[in-house]
DNA sequence: CCGTTCTGTTATCATTTGTCAACAGAATTT
DNA sequence: AAATTCTGTTGACAAATGATAACAGAACGG
């Protein structure tokens, strides 16, 4: 159950784990599992654990005063689930996160985290490099939003993310592009060319 | 000359520095000035060098097929001007940066700047908080834009960063908001309410 | 199995934003 | 001082997107 953990942190550092950080990890880290639709985190709570996703899919959203939902992040395996903000600042955070599918994740706390930090040199590398990868996704998404139109946004989308159009609805897909499930249909059956439309 | 940067690492640090950390620091940091318009980074170029900013302005942007630029990023003093991505992977990056104003910045390598992480213990400390801030700003930025009118955005902004509308034009802004200049000058003339229309 | 919800599409109309063009005052350059 | 560029505004029109509603098949739950 741990095995995607640790392959997630032998991918993001130069050593690899030895036997005994293996250990540690698998006795920090709390497996979970999280039925569709559960809430994993809900505005107003502080954000007491990291969540790495084993299985399954999730989403980040924030909802405005008219109650629409805008979804932030998208999040299958391999990908964690967390409120950065909240999770360090130990604030309340304005996000939701729930299961979309059924989920199985591995929990970790800030204290232990940082316990962790200690005990396993390679983790500071290895914080350094998902904070890296995270800046430079962010970077590009905000770039995109700025100076992409929807139709190509979503052609982007198709091709960096494929999963993401087969396990999470169009209307969530909309909403993490920031436009109106209307719109994406028209955009899907209008620019065919790039669309996976009639994908089965 | 190196003051504020000394000021900015102990801001984002526990401990301040030692003596002979500061004498380090000042050893490796060069100062450079760039005048007005001056490009401090081209697309297609490898970001060598880590800015910081200690008195002036820049901006960082893409150019799309047609010509027009999008600005990522605008800075000012106590900012980093350097496109994360091309200076960690040593990839050509696809922006620019450039000066504002006539801008006094102070330069740092990658390769010295891992020298340094060796050197002072609390480097690691003050790279995870500034990695840690600057997923936070992301985070808002990108709910924002997906979330809210290009009116709250900009009202926001003129909140959060005041002095960016006192320092950039207009149309640099609007850029920045990812609207044209025409709407962002309709948008403060008609919601009056929040914006500094009238200050001069 | 039936009713309900969910999902995606389409149509119509309203709103927002972009595009193009013209303009005027300010700032800059020569 | 004159010419040029920069900046911000405004108008008219076009294009993109949103809002609302209706619809139909799929998926889901009792």
């Amino acid at each position: 159950m741990h095995e995607s953990l640790i392959k997630h942190f032998n991918n993001y550092t130069s050593t690899p784990l030895t036997v005994r950080e293996i250990e540690l990890i698998k006795n920090t880290f709390v497996s979970k599992k999280i039925r569709k639709k559960q809430y994993f985190l809900q505005e107003g709570e502080v954000c007491k654990y990291a969540a790495f996703i084993v299985k399954g899919a999730m989403r980040q959203y924030s909802v405005d005063e008219k109650g629409v939902e805008h979804i932030v992040r998208l999040l299958i395996e391999n990908w964690w689930a967390v409120d950065r903000e909240s999770f360090v600042m130990l604030t309340p955070t304005v996000y939701n996160i729930d299961a979309w599918e059924d989920t199985e994740i591995l929990l970790v706390t800030k204290s232990d985290s940082l316990k962790l930090l200690d005990q396993i040199p390679v983790m500071a590398e290895w914080t350094r490099k998902l904070d890296e990868h995270h800046a430079f996704a962010s970077q590009k998404r905000l770039n995109a939003t700025i100076s992409f139109t929807a139709e190509k946004r979503y052609s982007d989308l198709a091709n960096t993310y494929p999963d993401f159009l087969q396990r999470f609805p169009q209307h969530m897909i909309a909403s993490f592009l920031g436009i109106t499930k209307e719109t994406l249909s028209r955009i899907r059956h209008s620019a065919g060319s790039g669309g996976q439309a009639a994908k089965k």
